[in-house]
DNA sequence: ATAAAAATTTAGGCAAAACTAAAAATATAT
DNA sequence: ATATATTTTTAGTTTTGCCTAAATTTTTAT
């Protein structure tokens, strides 16, 4: 498979975890960041290798084979992002782009090598779950910030939005995955939550709670 | 820079390593394993990159900024054989393949700090130098195992083929670097040598001393 | 010195992956 | 329901890196 198949399997994946008909066109290009007709192209050489299946107009669908394909381009880019911050130091806002080239480097050895070095890690350093090497997923229980109730307390497992600049934030407010997060309350005009971390109150817009997964505690 | 001409830099460094003067078309075909024709059209290439000097006919040679360049992908291979064999406990005769690839990812944060990481190591484990952050190589004294005088002891320093093959072959063997190795005797007729090796008496050919390097100990 | 051999370059093409512009299909709105 | 807007596909190009075949230059051998 060449590195922009690869790109194309991922777009799909990711997209097809939220969307659970066909695929459009569009959200792929505006994924890849090419143009819905090198789209409509490659989306027809997916479809001669049975990675995915097409039918014009109708959007795109993985098959096993490309859902597998497309969990071990998502499992070797966690894997690297967790390398990058674990063992070279890198800030968890820093390994994306990075993460991103080493995805594609071909060997199964490698990928499985990295894989013990590191631990069998579950998650990448934002909180999302890494498959194993037959493509399984732990789940792991959690809701978005924005969706918790006043009084309740989570632990913060993952973030939605990977940005550098969310992150960035998160940093900047000393909010970290394993932060434990109070709601003290809820502005109903704009959504936007107090709440208490680290024994300190501070107010986080309804965008930001939207973007921050956490686990209930109480 | 594009993969493709990381590649032709890079085997134009190793053949200008042994070839003083410019090096040939055909070589570098040789190398990266294409046609001559291909060849001229990408050191048309690279020479207006100003990463090589280019005369119709009278080979290449590459320039200052070439050079760096070279040297620097030849860094990030050989950090990269460095932590297969070290942190991902690969063999020496299985990284080259993987290092071939994970030398085109484009991060000086990721190499230096990877470097770092392994310690700012001086060769890879092969006995190849790697070069510093500003392309400085430190030489090691060493010469051919064939080049030996009977009589004299060395320690193994390094392969000159680093082919999975002669590697197999010197596991076989229980020859590795660091190993230290006595002439015992050499037969004029074919240049082949007996050697000691831990204690053990054996014979290779000359086409094995002749890709041996050692460092003289007495 | 010159003919033959080898190496190199040029010319013309191909495949991958992108693009623009135009055509076709689908979705939306009044 | 039908006109308009949006989305998707098709058709035709471009660029990169490769190829083959032919032409040219350099090297080698007599």
């Amino acid at each position: 498979m060449t590195y922009s198949e690869e790109n194309y399997l991922k777009a799909i994946y990711h997209l097809s975890l939220t969307q659970k008909q066909g695929v459009s066109t569009n959200a792929i290009a505006g994924m890849v960041e090419s143009k819905a007709s090198s789209v409509t192209d490659m989306i027809k050489k997916l479809a001669e290798k049975e990675l995915v299946i097409y039918q014009k107009y109708q959007g795109v669908m993985l098959t096993d084979k490309g859902l597998l394909a497309a969990k071990m381009i998502v499992r070797k880019h966690r894997l690297w992002e967790v390398f990058l911050v674990e063992k070279l130091d890198f800030a968890w806002d820093e390994v994306h782009d990075v993460a991103e080239e080493l995805e594609h480097i071909k060997s199964e050895k490698l990928i499985n090598k990295l894989d013990a070095f590191l631990g069998f890690p579950t998650e990448d350093p934002h909180g999302d779950p890494i498959p194993d090497r037959n493509g399984n997923i732990v789940k792991v229980e959690k809701q978005l910030l924005s969706e918790f109730e006043v009084g309740q307390t989570g632990i913060c497992v993952g973030v939605k939005d990977s940005s550098s600049s969310f992150l960035q934030y998160l940093d900047k407010q000393q909010i970290a995955l394993g932060s434990k997060i109070k709601i003290i309350a809820k502005e109903s005009f704009d959504m936007s939550l107090t709440i208490e971390v680290e024994k300190k109150h501070m107010i986080i817009s309804n965008k930001i709670a939207s973007n921050l997964f956490a686990k209930i505690v109480s």
